[in-house]
DNA sequence: TTGAAAGCGTTACCAT
DNA sequence: ATGGTAACGCTTTCAA
């Protein structure tokens, strides 16, 4: 722990009470707006507690009460995406309307960091837990608070091994529905540039990919699908390893916001571009006009954090899965059909 | 004495005590790691915490030990700016570093909003506050909670009236550059998108501008300063608005990111488009090409976590205020001299 | 090395 | 309508 620190000094109930000249418990009725408290008592009570600048120590009710406490944890995995930002400020309206907030904690994609900042929200009583996983166990989790009841939605990737409610995008459907647009444009050649090959959200990407490959019987050519390529640079790098390649693709499929940046820094100053289409909205992407593969951080969390409320307020039953549907948004960069 | 059950059916260090045989407070002593205990009692209360899944309740150690919690609030304005996040992300990983938490509450430019997150932090004694305000007047953090010790810095907007740290940039600096470098390109007639009037970053901004045409002796036009374009949209609108002038900008200084976004947009389809520069990075803006006054949210989120980690370790004195620099870039879209 | 008791600030229960 | 007392789960203090 953190080193010896000058003490607050903060009043107390008690100190209210004395200063009104009541009892602690009146004094407690009258800052809760209970009943059976005399209108000049509790005006009494009100007057010393903010004339002393009281504050009530939640640390002291949530414990004493069991009541959980009206905060709501997030966890997301990489806060430098502002899709993540997207669904938690959504998830942070809902919850607002019904009197919880919604605190924020950020893994930065590393699992242990995952694990403190879910275990500083349990160990305080959030009331809920919304999470956007970088990890693929929970150990945490299934100890103890989501399998005993601790409400909890995962976001964007899903929740293994863990019997909690989840919403998802469609990412396979989605995926498909952008190769089978290139396949209608005539391209044959598809590249592929992913983000780190573990996140569940890329697989289904790819698989995607190539169960579309597959239904129209184009070969897969395993050189065209570059993986791990976890940022915007990364995916710059690959952009042109897959350009130089002797037969280079002719279209380029990159699996999510960051891909599609480095991806189209790479392609800037190309004479002859590849056609490009992205997953996930892309900042200014209808200014660059491109093509993307659409979906709703916003109604993800929307509905994930409805979906957490309803458990907070006591829904039992099993778990739920939502896939959320995207979009195909065809622009200038898929257009023109291959000649 | 039966025993009693947690909220949720969690395990209590009660309960961990009596699986192992020992007291209370080896039990306490055990998990904690503290000296005095037996190696191998220590290692029968830990097997026993993790056979039942127990978590310390954070509420109640807090509570007794008065020792701050290793818990920062932050709260932002305006979760929609990727700017925001960056800022975040840069301070928890500063705060992450010590041990310390960092959880985020949206205030999304709500004054009352702001006021009920706040509450929530300091209500749960959290160590320390970084604050991106919308508020123009802090009656909480007067009352008692600044000004009697809680660590607080400021970040991006200033504290008024309040005697705590703050990180700002250099808004007046960087809008002079801005206009500096317009001027040299030979531009008289200079157009300005702002956000809302009531920002005191949008204020800077305006006064540094005023304060560059006014040292060129350029005759200000009231006429080309449109402010209060909240969003994207409005800025688009504000940019045809000013085209559409009997006598129209020959340049464009956008304040910040999100007017720069509307303005591009109104101007993708034009023909002759005046020349452009916005204030804060933008995304994709050297694709397009975009020149800026360029700022680092992540050294503001670095350095106000640093100033705040200080106080949080007891450092006293006067309030600190920090400018932090912004630097020209120059990309095409003012490359181009007026002729 | 270990344990019993007190207490943190609040609310719950049972009186008055 | 108001108040005393116990209790929440933990750490601190002091004693064994």
């Amino acid at each position: 722990m953190s080193t010896h620190i000058a003490p607050r000094g903060l009043p107390t109930l008690r100190q209210v009470a004395e200063t009104a000249g009541v009892s602690l418990k009146t004094a407690s009725r009258a800052l809760n707006d209970e009943a059976h408290v005399a209108p000049e008592t509790s005006e009494r009570v009100k007057q010393a507690a903010a004339a002393l600048g009281y504050r009530p120590n939640l640390l002291a009710r949530d414990l004493r009460s069991h009541s959980t406490s009206n905060v709501v944890g997030m966890v997301i995995a990489d806060a430098s995406n502002p899709f993540y930002l997207a669904i938690a400020l959504a998830a942070g309206q809902v919850l607002a309307a019904q009197g919880l907030l919604l605190f924020t904690g950020v893994s930065d994609e590393d699992p242990d960091a995952e694990a403190r900042v879910i275990s500083g929200f349990l160990e305080r009583r959030v009331a809920g837990l919304l999470i956007v996983s970088s990890r693929t166990n929970h150990p945490q989790l299934q100890q103890g608070h989501a399998e005993r009841g601790m409400p909890t939605v995962f976001l964007d990737r899903p929740a293994r091994g863990l019997e909690v409610d989840e919403v998802l995008f469609d990412n396979v459907g989605g995926s498909r529905a952008a190769i089978d647009h290139l396949l209608a444009q005539g391209h044959r050649r598809i590249g592929v540039i992913g983000d780190l090959g573990s996140l569940p959200t890329h697989r289904e990407r790819i698989a995607g990919v190539r169960r579309a490959l597959a239904e129209a019987r184009v070969p897969v050519d395993e050189d065209l699908f570059v993986t791990d390529a976890h940022d915007a640079s990364g995916a710059e790098s690959a952009m042109r390893e897959l350009l130089a390649l002797p037969s280079p693709p002719t279209a380029v499929f990159t699996t999510n916001n960051r891909m599609a940046a480095g991806g189209l820094r790479a392609v800037a100053d190309t004479a002859n571009p590849p056609a490009l289409i992205g997953f996930d909205g892309l900042e200014l992407a209808d200014i660059l006009g491109i093509s993307v593969v659409s979906n709703s951080p916003a109604d993800m969390g929307t509905r994930g954090a409805e979906m957490l409320l309803e458990r907070i307020h006591g829904r039992a039953g099993r778990r739920r899965r939502v896939r959320l549907p995207t979009e195909l948004v065809v622009r200038r960069s898929t257009a023109t059909p291959l000649e």
